[in-house]
DNA sequence: CCTGCTTATTATCTTTTGTTAATTTTTTCA
DNA sequence: TGAAAAAATTAACAAAAGATAATAAGCAGG
């Protein structure tokens, strides 16, 4: 069932959690799958479900007021995903959450999570690991976009994730880069021959 | 001395914190004055203290392989800084911070401010309420870099920070932006005569 | 108030990106 | 498997950005 292994490293359960208390928490979690295309949360959601992606790929995107839609993040296999926008200010979600291919997902009511984190006491370090690491990431996101260039953000994104370049559709990464397909269509040429 | 009313309102104070709970925790800070150009944090440092504005302007930058000085972000009055790299992970600063203008701050020492948080059940929702205020900003910072051009991200910076335009030099606003001074003169040229 | 230093603007040129559209390639699914 | 749809690439052009250098403006210290 869950690679109990994987995640104690991801997210530090080997440190402060039991493999008890780890199936405490997962105990409470409901394993659901979302097909190809497939809507897991709406714009305007109220879900307050945080979701751990097990086997698939889902994209959070956004529909702008041009009618543009953006992809603003990918979230592979191991990751954590939720309607932030819910858990934190108690706000509808501002994006869409799509699954790319078939997803395999475990989820926790958050009220329920917060349940379990109260009763046990270890788990409080988990729930602050969970949040610095969400913080280094956003930081390390918005450190690609002052200090790279579009180009050198694409090598960054390849040598960061080699396995999505080949499984996502290349007008999202663009999106995710913040550029056009077009123009990571060439970066990807000037790449390749280098001549 | 303190403007209480300000740093309720700003840091939900109001809602989770009494005056005497506000006054516990800032008769345990020191004030500490910086003048114009002194770096009050370097790149290396292990300084675990965290920072309160209260008056002047901090610029967080750090030097690239490269030699190139990027401004990270600016930090006005009732702005809070850290070495966040330290509280989190334990590791070194990776930036500078430099005082731009004379600079009047309140710092607390992090294992202090840990032992009050501790101590004062109440401040716990006020510690996640500040992880949560970084987290939205970052957020919204990514967006600007995902949705914007770089003339839309002068625009929502002179709109929320009008102050900071007149106060900062030009190229530390650019390099925020993630753009060249150069190309920011260009858009403020742009904007002035829309011609 | 003047001098020197830093910053901002402007100019020139090259490179890159955005935009739109055509073309090729890939994927989907009947 | 084969037709239709979607995605990726390429092309052509306009707009914007980077780089470098020259000039102008602003500021700091004596």
């Amino acid at each position: 069932m869950i690679d109990f292994e994987k995640l104690r490293q991801l997210y530090k359960f080997g440190k402060n959690l039991s493999r008890h208390d780890a199936r405490e928490l997962f105990d409470s979690a409901q394993s659901k799958t979302f097909q190809k295309k497939q809507i897991i949360m709406s714009q305007g959601s109220m879900k307050n479900e945080v979701f751990l992606v097990k086997k698939g790929l889902v994209r959070q995107y956004c529909i702008t007021e041009q009618g543009e839609d953006i992809t603003f993040r990918l979230i592979p296999e191991n990751f954590v995903f939720a309607n932030l926008n819910l858990l934190l200010f108690d706000q509808p979600s501002e994006y869409f959450y799509e699954a790319l291919e078939t997803t395999n997902t475990y989820s926790l009511n958050y009220h329920s999570l917060q349940k379990i984190l109260k009763r046990n006491i270890k788990l409080q370090a988990n729930r602050v690991f969970f949040w610095q690491k969400m913080m280094k990431q956003m930081h390390r996101r918005i450190e690609s976009f002052v200090l790279l260039t579009p180009e050198q953000r694409y090598l960054k994104f390849i040598k960061d994730h080699p396995e999505l370049d080949q499984r996502v559709p290349n007008k999202y990464i663009a999106s995710v880069l913040g550029i056009t397909p077009v123009s990571l269509s060439r970066i990807r040429g000037r790449i390749a021959k280098p001549q």
